[in-house]
DNA sequence: AATCCGTATGCAATAAAATTGCACCGAACT
DNA sequence: AGTTCGGTGCAATTTTATTGCATACGGATT
């Protein structure tokens, strides 16, 4: 893992769609040592999956919002089923368990407001466990960075 | 956006290193015409570039946390010093402005504790505009999606 | 129904890129 | 100095992307 290494990182977590030939005139190596580089890459599990992101505006799911989650009885097996539940939502987006204030966040990406009172239903109010969730709507997204910086 | 379209967005969305010869069979068409869907798809912002995911564990930030961040003072201009100040650390991932039980909340993924430690310094504790601020650690990511559902 | 038009398709030829074998180089170690 | 190992560039080969072209499909219009 060297500066050239760090450097094709770079590229790829901007644009993975360039050619081999065009990154490797870049980093200053020929096609065929670039190429095997990046192979080494990926078979050591460094770059894990190259995937195309696609425009949030055009799919329709415009509206992001964060929520915090507190269940009443905070056993693996009832934190298990509340998150098996959460996961399987496609409006679900990220999901985590955590310490602190609340026992699980989630961040939603919705269609529209009845997607989002729906959802509410199906996770929160139908639920027995669920003490009490808050719903934080995104105003601004300053930063969402799927690249890692090395 | 037919049903080919869709097929493709989601075959990208999992994996867009596979060969146009590759996909192109999956989906049942000839090798040019799937190019030129997805250059189509490419032309028109539905996807809005293809990039490599690193590893996270490989990259040395293990540790993911949350952060709801309160403001004394909400107007616009402290919002966005605040934002610029924390959209510039590597160690924030995510960053939003939100409605609700807070101001902003942040996404973090952390090397080690020292980093949290001095991160808070600079994000919260020299700044003068820092109500209150609440971390969670993350325990269980069940979910952290860069796909859309179409 | 016939016509026209715009768009999508498959095929085949061509251009470009990825992949591999091979010889070589340089650092680390004996 | 000799040896080993990982990485490199070059050139040949294979695979893929790209493009021109003829055709087929669907919708709107006459």
């Amino acid at each position: 893992m060297d500066r050239i290494d760090r450097k094709l990182l770079n590229l790829m977590q901007r644009d993975a769609s360039r050619t081999n030939v065009d990154m490797a005139d870049e980093v200053g190596l020929s096609p065929s040592s670039c190429l095997r580089r990046i192979r080494r890459l990926r078979k050591e599990g460094i770059i894990d999956r190259v995937v195309a992101i696609l425009n949030p505006a055009r799919s329709g799911r415009v509206i992001k919002a964060l929520v915090t989650v507190e269940l009443k009885l905070h056993g693996e097996q009832h934190m298990r089923r509340f998150l098996d539940l959460a996961v399987a939502e496609e409006a679900v987006s990220q999901a985590y368990a955590v310490t602190g204030e609340t026992d699980v966040v989630l961040v939603l990406r919705l269609r529209d407001m009845e997607e989002y009172d729906a959802l509410c239903d199906r996770l929160f109010r139908d639920q027995t466990n669920i003490a009490r969730f808050f719903t934080m709507m995104v105003i601004r997204t300053a930063k969402d960075e799927t690249a890692i910086a090395l």
